[in-house]
RNA sequence: GGAGAGAUGGCUGAGCGGUUGAAGGCACUGGUCUUGAAAACCAGCAAGGGUUUAUAGCCCUUCAAGGGUUCGAAUCCCUUUCUCUCCGCCA
């Protein structure tokens, strides 16, 4: 959600903002929208000042004024009632519309529709290169018996996965590693509850405009499964005030993520690129509004940092406006080489959420005794199954087994590769 | 899952239809006293929102959350959530 006030100061860049996001959102219908509440507001107010004006009148008053007064109040009471009803039905309709403008981008985001407008800022390291032909993360992992897609499938459906063996070391070595780091940069370890009520995630933006699509839900608790650590970490801080001493605080949640995929039919149906779940070591940050731009510089600093221990061939991409999601303000994505595919395929994301989600979750801190909304970053660590393809695949050796990258080894048992 | 008790400001704890936004205590802030500190004494001290240059004033809201009764609710009624005790179940 975006801030009201900000919109009444800036109606054309948000306007040129939704454009450059493909979003068609009456930004002067809002406007008049607000314009409207705020007078019922004050409406609303004065009614019922005068309403315990009155009020407070009566136990001093005579038998005689008793009578005159309470009729007097009782019309009050049914005046405001009315205003207070059209009150609520216009902030129902300001909210829904208010939700649906996505957050306003960084100068520095390429415009453009799609991914074809994003920008590749570097490439680190070069394609792995194989003098025998290469083998899928499927084939490598049958053949290690690390992977059982068929099995999970008759238990499951499809999208689903047993990681058997050595790929269960490998994620609680991947799990390790990144927790390492991690709290070595001051990140507290979280694992999160896996089920959240609709009202916490509903904040966090995910159940709006077909988002519920995405996300399962046990409808009789009225809980829904995270999608991803964040949705956990979010609202954690929901309805609170940070001591902006205490900023920026540093989460690492630790979670599987379920997720539907329900648009997403015949789409990278082979392997575990796409699943119905996977865990994931997720980054999430709160910070002081001006402080944000450097967390997410930093928070993209340690993914390539986690990827350079593990010494994997990726590339960092800036999202071009129609690619980056509504709550973010500017999202980098890491992209890792994939030899099977051929191409660079998304394993990280960043994003500066800035105010989009906390003024939702009202997260605010106080700065000089003001309240002011905090700002929410979040970035992927690694998520298990996107990292296992690409170490698979990219450190295969022609005897199909599989090299440990060194920072992982102390967790594998010393060991160097997996082999069948 | 069954039975009961409870939820009030930073903490503790009164209030149980009408100057109660909320007694008292602790903590905190300022002052007097003191070489300094402590103690004692005096004074101040909730939050959110609107209006505003204002962290001045004024107004609204808030005693777990939501709804209801009433001219008026922390106080009465309903629903929900959470906490505690006992029983049951269980990793």
């Amino acid at each position: 959600m975006i801030d009201i006030k900000y919109i009444r100061k800036n109606p054309d860049r948000v306007k040129l903002n939704n454009k450059k996001r493909f979003k068609d959102i009456d930004v002067d219908e809002t406007l008049v929208l607000a314009d409207k509440q705020s007078v019922l507001m004050q409406e609303v107010e004065s009614i019922r000042a005068d309403a315990n004006a009155i009020a407070a009148k009566i136990p001093g008053a005579s038998e005689s004024d008793r009578a005159g007064l309470i009729s007097e109040g009782k019309e009050l009471k049914a005046r405001s009632k009315e205003k207070e009803d059209e009150l609520a039905s216009v902030g129902r309709e300001l909210t829904e519309l208010l939700t649906s403008f996505p957050n306003i981008l960084k100068e520095d985001v390429p415009e453009g529709a799609d991914e074809a407008s994003n920008i590749v800022e570097r490439v680190v390291g070069e394609p792995t290169v194989f003098d025998f032909p290469v083998k899928d993360h499927m084939e490598l992992g049958e053949a290690l018996g690390l992977i059982d897609t068929e099995r999970a499938a008759k238990i499951s459906g499809s999208r689903f996965t047993f990681l058997m063996g050595d790929a269960v070391l490998l994620e609680f070595a991947l799990v390790q590693y990144a927790l390492a780091t991690l709290t070595a940069e001051g990140f507290t370890p979280v694992v999160p509850p896996h089920m959240v009520s609709t009202k916490a995630m509903g904040a966090m933006g995910y159940l709006q405009r077909g988002g519920e699509e995405e996300i399962y839900h046990l409808k009789n608790d009225d809980l829904v499964l995270i999608g991803t650590s964040e949705q956990a970490l979010g609202p954690m801080y929901m309805d609170e005030i940070l001591d902006p001493a205490k900023l920026p605080i540093r989460l690492a949640g630790f979670s599987p993520c379920y997720r539907r995929e329900a648009g997403s039919y015949g789409k990278d149906v082979k392997g575990i690129l796409r699943l119905h779940q996977f865990d994931k070591i997720e980054m999430f940050s709160f910070t002081e509004p001006d402080e944000s731009d450097k967390e997410h510089a930093h928070l993209l600093s340690i993914q390539e940092k986690l990827m350079a221990g593990l010494g994997l061939p990726y590339r960092v991409v800036k999202l071009a406006a129609g690619d980056t999601g509504s709550p973010s303000a500017r999202t980098w994505d890491i992209e890792t080489w994939m030899p099977s595919q051929g191409v660079y395929r998304e394993t990280h994301s960043t994003s500066n959420t800035t105010d989009y989600q906390t003024r939702r979750l009202h997260t605010r801190i106080k700065r000089d005794g003001k309240n002011e909304y905090a700002h929410a970053l979040n970035g992927t660590a690694f998520a298990i199954g996107r990292i296992l393809i690409a170490l698979l695949e990219n450190n295969q050796q022609k005897d199909g087994s599989i090299m440990i990258p060194e920072p992982l080894r102390p967790f594998m048992g010393g060991r160097d590769k997996i082999e069948a």
